[in-house]
DNA sequence: GAAAAACAGTTTACTTGGAAACAATTTCCA
DNA sequence: TGGAAATTGTTTCCAAGTAAACTGTTTTTC
């Protein structure tokens, strides 16, 4: 009459062969990733993608638009609106350089810098947060085999 | 002058601590997965959230509405349009049961049907070529680690 | 047994992200 | 040199996804 706690049939959900989908698993993780990361970082007005940007452009100052966004997986259009937006937050600044004035070289303000800096912990604290039900040894693989997924293993060392 | 191929300094980004997130490295890997999925599948009236959808209500006939929506992880006011959108399509029903006149069930029309068990092949082989860059092994392996992260692992067998 | 609370799904109004066409600049090549 | 072609970023318009308020139904509680 009265189920225990939650829902009746739900936990007994038959997915088949989408519990062996890479493409299925990764976006349940990341769907699970970014909930995570809202509960704990939206009130310090993180979004992930805005400080990913912050700081990736942080850590190379003066790169081209189109570069970062080819990189990050970032369409034209939307990095446009996104530069605009932390262009109009006073956090990045842009600068189209005499050699080619097509391209704009993007940079930190004073401001992002700091934005940057002050959020930098809270960043990365989530990032441990994460790995939950995973051990380390497990978080470690994970980790790797993600890299070699996307080619971004052992970019920097 | 001329560059050898493609884009200056572009490879050699830095991405910092985020090669070493989980969280980004989930979403950089997700989003190469769905670039895949539509460079593939486009061509056969494939989406990956409507089809998962149909694949899940076809293993779960008579399955409630909300309890698929909480278990992909899709949000209620989405999947009321999803489902308005397969149902106008002819290929999903739903049925109001008279036992909770609240609550909506779902299941595969004839058409639905169909369209599941033709298409089925061309989306399993698709999570085959997802994997590239792995071995069997690691592919093996990272299936396991998503499963036990998303709490999706050995759901069925 | 009626008002209050909880629940399931929908509607509306918004945000995020993308495709396609476009303007400006640079490069290529006859 | 003087267009054609390619490159870079932007604009416009559309699709995917969400939050919050709302409708109808069931359950709870007094």
């Amino acid at each position: 009459m009265n189920r225990p706690a939650a829902f009746p049939d739900e936990d007994a959900i038959d997915f088949g062969d989408l519990t062996r989908s890479v493409g299925f698993l990764l976006r349940m993780a990341q769907l699970q990733s970014f909930d995570m990361f809202f509960a704990r970082l939206a009130k310090h007005g993180l979004k992930p993608g805005e400080f990913t940007l912050l700081w990736v452009v942080g850590l190379n100052p003066g790169l081209r638009q189109g570069s970062l966004a080819r990189r990050l997986r970032i369409k034209p259009a939307h990095m446009t609106k996104l530069v605009q937006r932390l262009v109009a937050a006073d956090l990045l600044a842009r600068t189209v350089p005499d050699d080619d004035r097509r391209s704009v070289r993007l940079s930190l303000t004073g401001a992002g810098t700091a934005f940057v800096a002050r959020h930098r912990a809270a960043f990365l604290a989530f990032h441990d947060a994460e790995r939950h039900p995973l051990t380390d040894a497990e978080h470690r693989q994970l980790l790797h085999l993600l890299g070699k997924l996307t080619g971004l293993d052992g970019e920097t060392r």
